[in-house]
DNA sequence: CTGGGGACGGGGCCC
DNA sequence: AGGGCCCCGTCCCCA
């Protein structure tokens, strides 16, 4: 046992973690089941008999969870069964998928024959044990229909609550984990996560995701959770759907793959063969990495501070973790008494001795030193300026956009776009680019033609040599005037956003 | 809004 | 192949 090293008097909270217990756990009740032993409900199909545990069905399934009252915000009383043993009959359910159902409750891993698969999958749809009906459906190859034609709500929800920063596919990914993961692909019984990963895999209770002979065993987890943004294309969906041996289907942590597309493609080592992830079928590179990929799915976080407690997906994160305890800072500046625990750290450290901006935004030319400060800059409004009235003089020369391109404003024509807020915002055709909003471009639909970037793209490489070639991909749109020092008659409120500042050399419009 | 610290996930290299 | 270690990019949070 380790040792937990405190400092005197200190009457922290210390979390010990047993990853074994909650399959232990499982494993009793599920001796307990087989020998009838504290059984206080017997599901019946026709005919057959089922002792069971309600908690552990009430756990597992919706149905159980409201026929006990034991559903959040149930009073506990209404429609519950008395606490004598019960019998429960599910005819509707049959004795076969009856069984799979019991199965995957109390061992976290279903199986069944193939061609058991739809009355397990309308079981599990009764009885309200989402993953398992979703797993089979997605088997069935009707996941990818009915994701397309009724997105879950709490997908939706998800999406939504997120949707302001959802700015590209990882972030679409971050937000999906975010409004997912926090309960992780589990059984309904596990207090931790149960095991996806292929070590816990090992496990004979548990795991295994493999293609039996006839049959078809599956984790306790499912795909449900695919993230929009990772749906895959239609080829891999019907890949995974029909060509695919049934083993290989998502949820077998074995899948591997990508054969040929990607390892011949210049990856040097066999050891970096990518792995596709089959439940966002992102593909990892790097050998061994599928695992630890996987983890930000399963939330399995097996590597526990012993000080503090706090959990980490990762054991190269607990003991950069674990430099906080120790006071141990291995990065130290050579400028000043500056020490940091990270060596990115100590990079942004020295951009501040250094005085090094090196990202600037494309609009404003605000210079920050780190890249992600820059971005936070972008995806804010604070350069997202933009003036709404329209210049008094009809610029004739857009027909020539870079000639239109003065102090970094396009020009353009009245009668062009302007959105509600009377800001333009459109992406430059760079895969690579930050990514943005699409374009706003609302008033009359005009299209945004792919030239004018190009053109924007041309002036900031011209405006300056010094100017770093900017991977800029949104940018506004602003009216302007002719003449910088000429006033404009009109509003004067609108006035203010015309004032100029100056960072560095570059004045800018404000 | 910005600067800074920290967390997290992915990829590369190596054993 | 699996895993450790490191670096990097990105995001979140706080001051």
């Amino acid at each position: 046992m380790k040792t937990v090293a405190m400092s005197p008097g200190e009457d922290g909270l210390i979390g010990i973690p047993f990853p074994e217990h909650s399959s232990e756990l499982l494993s009793r009740l599920n001796a307990q089941r087989r020998s009838g032993l504290l059984c206080d409900l017997t599901l019946t199909s026709r005919g057959a008999r089922y002792p069971t545990h309600r908690s552990v069905m009430a756990a597992v399934s919706l149905y159980f969870r409201r026929l006990f009252g034991a559903e959040e915000g149930a009073d506990g009383t209404e429609g519950s069964v008395g606490t004598g043993c019960s019998v429960c009959q599910l005819d509707c359910v049959s004795p076969d998928a009856l069984d799979a159902l019991l199965e995957f409750a109390y061992t976290a891993t279903l199986t069944i024959r193939s061609s058991g698969m739809r009355e397990v999958m309308e079981g599990a749809q009764l009885l309200g044990i989402q993953c398992v009906a979703d797993a089979c459906r997605h088997i069935l190859g009707e996941a990818g229909e009915a994701g397309k034609e009724a997105p879950r709500p709490v997908d939706e929800d998800g999406y939504r609550a997120q949707s302001r920063r959802k700015q590209d596919r990882r972030n679409v990914a971050k937000a999906w984990r975010n409004t997912q993961t926090p309960e992780p692909i589990r059984h309904p019984l596990s207090e931790y996560e149960l095991p996806t990963s292929p070590k816990q895999q090992e496990h004979p209770q548990n795991g295994a995701t493999r293609g039996g002979q006839q049959g078809l065993v599956l984790n306790g987890g499912g795909d449900r959770q695919q993230p929009q943004e990772d749906v895959p294309s239609e080829e891999e969906e019907e890949e995974s759907r029909g060509e695919r041996p049934v083993s290989s289907l998502p949820f077998d942590l074995t899948v591997q793959a990508e054969a040929g597309r990607s390892v011949g493609g210049g990856r040097k080592r066999k050891s970096q063969t990518p792995q596709q992830c089959p439940v966002c079928q992102k593909i990892i590179h790097g050998a061994g990495k599928l695992p630890r990929h996987m983890r930000t799915h399963t939330g399995e976080k097996p590597f526990q501070c012993m000080a503090c407690g706090v959990r980490f997906t990762r054991n190269d994160k607990l003991k950069i973790h674990m430099r906080k305890h120790t006071g141990e800072r291995p990065y130290p500046c050579p400028s000043c008494p500056a020490r940091f625990l990270h060596s990115y750290d100590l990079k942004n450290h020295l951009s501040l001795h250094s005085g090094d901006r090196p990202y600037e935004c494309p609009l404003c030319h605000k210079a920050f030193a780190r890249e992600d400060h820059l971005q936070r800059h972008r995806k804010g409004h604070s350069c997202l300026e933009f003036r709404t009235r329209r210049p008094r003089k009809v610029p004739e020369e857009h027909s020539s956009p870079p000639d239109q391109l003065q102090h970094g404003t396009l020009r353009l024509p009245p009668t062009s776009v302007c959105s509600s807020a009377g800001q333009l915002l459109f992406q430059q055709d760079n895969p690579g680019a930050a990514p943005c909003r699409p374009a706003l471009l609302d008033s009359g639909g005009v299209s945004y033609p792919s030239i004018l970037w190009r053109a924007m793209e041309g002036h900031h490489r011209a405006a300056s040599m010094e100017e770093r070639e900017s991977s800029a991909s949104l940018t506004n749109i602003m009216w302007e005037e002719e003449d910088e020092e000429e006033e404009d008659e009109e509003d004067g409120e609108e006035e203010e956003s015309c004032t100029q500042i100056k960072y560095g050399d570059r004045r800018i419009r404000e």
